[in-house]
DNA sequence: CATGAATGAGATTTCATTCAT
DNA sequence: AATGAATGAAATCTCATTCAT
């Protein structure tokens, strides 16, 4: 999204006099993506080290920006996770617009879907970090973010719909919550992913090779659609 | 005054030999009482705040005991902490070898492992946070601690042979790999319950009720069992 | 939106000579006013914290203009106060210049300076604030400031004047020091108005109510005139 | 005060043993001296600088301490300027009571009274300047202080009972508030104190020369003697 | 065994000021 | 004339840890 901004942002306009030059819109951009490279950053290092552990230091230094630049935008450390929490949530949901569940069959749809959570968390382990972090602080930056409901997944609904109708067709099950579905089909990638450190240290089994990633997404397949197919 | 004050220093218990003294075994006594103190209180402050936030002032306040002792019983926080998620990994180990599920018929024995675990959880919430924490930081405690292994769960094999005899008896299917299903037992009412807060503010709908709560073990029950009986 | 207020923005007239340009007197008077605006805005800033706890920021957001433009007029933050105090002592003089003391009686001229000062104080509260800034940087911003001599007020004179009339008169007790009474008058109102939120927090008693303020008047007048008046 | 407890702080308690020490009477001394040193050197760099003016750093190094004991004790720079503000109210109502105005006749107790704040603002000049700080702060420390009440005056009453008697004596005039009279005797010499900077720049006339100090000090007793004696 | 006092390094945040148009 | 973006230096405050009994 922001690595976008970049590519269109020249700072060369040739031979055009000053006066001619587009100022405003220049400067708009530059603040912009002042913004956006702070915040690409800030995730980095709230993801690496947490709310507590993040460093306002090491983030300009990521950044590549003065660190009083952080406060001019976005107040404090507090605010900046904030922004960081939101701009991941904004992603996420983006990334779930562009599923289109309901143009598949529904067995197929649950499928897809367990598939691109699975995906989605393992390539933005960032995600997982940072909702934890939320959650340790007791989702206060979410409470106190004006656009939580907006980060509402809309994917309930689709799911809502995707199992009314399967069960009306006959191939699904009935009687499923979707919220209960949705809430657990994030749960089993994440508890993976997201302890994957603790539990390759207990079972001594490293859980993120090729082999080992494919059996988790099997199993978690098998389990949801074992679930909610109607044999 | 305290360059004076080194003068007559020297531990001196008169000429009384430190192993004489009367009071040796009662010290010892309050020597675990108070690591025990400390770990409580530690325990308390970690799961709270997490590593990076946790404060040991705050801990040596929790445990009504100086800070100072602290860092003679534990080193330091680090040392802490892992002390801290040992005893946390003991405790449920402890909890689980009173579970005896081998005496039950194999899909009670899943629903009570699964029922087991959603208690545990909810009954110690500070050990999902622990058990963050410690992610966080890539389990680099775990990988330092020598009883790593020690905390492998006997759970594993005891699933093993649950599952096998399931298979034998025909009640339950094959093919289940006993650590991913472990795994999944964890993860349904971990992330529940850890995101309890991002999911409760984000759905805008108290996931902690106690109908909400008896849904969501319902509907693991199901999950689990639905997935594993044999139809 | 910010973008379209640019656009025609450009100091561009063509070819134009700048001296030619029929604006440039209004200009002027946009500068003047620009500076009367920021001096405005830094006067309320100043009396409000003081020199060092003043925010350019704020008093750049008081004038409603930009922080930029402050050091374009004031150079810096220790000029600016020093046009302030310049002003604020400006303004009173120009107040006093409108007394007209000499063409009242010696007593009377002393009781309208005593309830001029007393009402000036009580309207420009600010004067009391910049003043104790002043005091507290040893007067540094006078003792630079070119015009510190003209500051001087023209009352001592007048005050001198008066005195001497009525002790020719017979109505004044003579041996009066001029600068000593006139110190005396500033000095009774302004360390009760000055100090009014720590007596009243002291005291507990509400010092600026209309009474309380109407005794103050009289006690002030009765004060000085005791003083001075031959018996 | 402070400086006294220095006097009897023995360090060296001979061939006592260690048990027999009063160990806390001294560590509790030691932290005693530490507060009081941070407390001296604070009054000096507010009084220096004021509020805004003062740099933790600053006073920490006037302390010879360290930085962050000042936080241990005092919490922060508010706490502290309000500590320090406390203090010096202790010290001149202190001073104060040392005074037995009552043994004295009326016009002799109230020419004393007007000494002795002349030369206590003289000797203290630290004390106006706190002031001057506390009231740009709108008495905010003062108001916060649970002892704000224990600070008023006892001189108040000792002034009504001196302004009674000399009535009853017939050498006082009637009707004088005690307050107001209070008032009046600080504000004389603390506006002369306080201002002398931006006084002596506008005049152009050094007004701390000992003869200066001396034609200030006459000239506010016959103030307010002029004022309160019956003739 | 236990402790209150003290500290250095480093964290977050602030602020006057300058840059670049 | 006027501005939004950006900065370096320095301020306040924090925190794990050690000192000295």
């Amino acid at each position: 999204m922001h690595e976008l901004d970049f590519i269109n942002h020249p700072v060369n306009y040739g031979d055009m006099t000053r006066d001619a030059m587009p100022v405003t819109e220049e400067r708009l951009r530059d603040a912009d993506r002042s913004q956006g490279t702070i915040l690409a950053a800030a995730r980095g290092e709230f993801a690496e080290f947490g709310l507590g552990g993040a460093r306002m230091d090491r983030i300009a230094e990521r950044a590549g920006l003065n660190k009083r630049l952080i406060y001019y935008y976005f107040t404090d450390k507090e605010a900046l996770f904030q922004a960081v929490l939101e701009q991941a949530y904004r992603d996420i949901r983006e990334a779930e617009q562009r599923l289109n569940l309901l143009e598949l069959k529904p067995a197929e749809a649950l499928r897809r879907l367990v598939e691109f959570t699975w995906n989605y968390y393992l390539d933005h382990p960032e995600f997982l970090t940072l909702l934890n972090s939320a959650n340790l602080h007791k989702a206060r930056h979410l409470q106190e973010s004006q656009r939580a409901r907006e980060l509402n997944s809309p994917l309930i609904e689709m799911l809502a719909q995707i199992l009314e109708r399967g069960r009306r067709e006959g191939s699904l099950r009935g009687g499923v919550d979707p919220l209960q579905l949705y809430i657990s089909i994030a749960a089993l990638p994440y508890f993976y992913l997201s302890n994957n450190h603790t539990l390759s240290a207990i079972f001594g089994r490293d859980l993120m090779t090729a082999k080992a990633r494919n059996e988790r997404l099997s199993h978690m397949c098998d389990l949801i659609l074992g679930y909610v197919l109607r044999d």
